[in-house]
DNA sequence: ATATTAGTTGCGACAATTTGCAATAACCAA
DNA sequence: TTGGTTATTGCAAATTGTCGCAACTAATAT
């Protein structure tokens, strides 16, 4: 997934917030890397370009443009978190408890559901990037339970 | 939730764990704090009562106590997991990202989801004690987006 | 009771992540 | 340009959670 530098720069000065070097290449790194980067693989590339940048402005950037909507956040199977740059439609995931492989379902898949939630709790879900986890095709004989 | 310490005990011996003071006190701390507990909160109450327990031990009996079907872990809003004594059927929260509350749902409503992930994707989901994220009804209001 | 055995614990080192705070620098207005 | 305001960064310390390993002890048999 690539990403629109202007369009992103100009939204969040807009906010109020303002466009680093740090930011930038944060940004590109995990463009560059792909989907589901860890917060350590990012780290290890701006550090290349950038020594000085501190691991602490990594994470806290990676939080930040995820509230952003810039990236999105997926949970991993082991408890961490990755991320990736946000598409124009969330989607969600089924994460393989064994094998750490994923699927990418649709957004559309979760509609009823967040639909039911509202009517009969009043709780409004929210729908972007959720993760399950189970076992994949693959590693469900082999897994127990 | 409350526990059947002679059952669980036997339960444990008979599958070649061992029934340790430690297992016993966190298993209890659990119980008297009542429900999603943090194994912080875990190790504050045991200690006062056995100083010498470790964090080490807490946070690994925690899992396992989990791995055994006695407890069951919990994912809050800010990724970190708590505790509660399992009942006799999971069921699932849907958790306010604004104030932390959370709802208990039954069990059932993820049935449909599960069988339609299991034919449409050969993925067999894991439906047991999911968090979804979102906002309460007394938290939409003044919470954005 | 005593000994044997293997599951469990405590410790310390380590890894991962967060936080307070002073220094810095991006933005904006003049 | 220059200067002021304040969001942001880097650093270091504090949290939070994991791991290897030697010492310990619960369980069982004798
Ligand atoms: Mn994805
Ligand atoms: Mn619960
Ligand atoms: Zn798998
Ligand atoms: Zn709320």
């Amino acid at each position: 997934m690539s990403h629109n530098t202007a369009e992103i720069n100009r939204r969040l000065r807009e906010a109020g917030y303002r466009v680093t070097p740090q930011r930038q290449l944060i940004l590109d790194a995990v463009c560059k890397l792909g989907k589901h980067v860890s917060p350590d693989a990012v780290y290890e590339v701006v550090r290349r370009n950038t020594p000085s940048l501190s691991r602490a402005t990594v994470y806290r950037t990676l939080h930040f443009l995820t509230e952003q909507r810039i990236l999105a956040m997926v949970q991993m199977s082991d408890g961490r978190v990755a991320y990736e740059v946000a598409g124009p439609e969330p989607h969600h995931h089924l994460v393989c408890r064994t094998c750490d492989s994923y699927l990418e379902l649709p957004h559309s898949v979760l509609r009823t559901f967040r639909q039911r939630m509202e009517s009969q709790y009043d709780f409004e879900v929210d729908v972007s990037h959720v993760s399950f986890f189970g076992h994949c095709n693959d590693c469900r004989d082999t897994a127990g339970a």
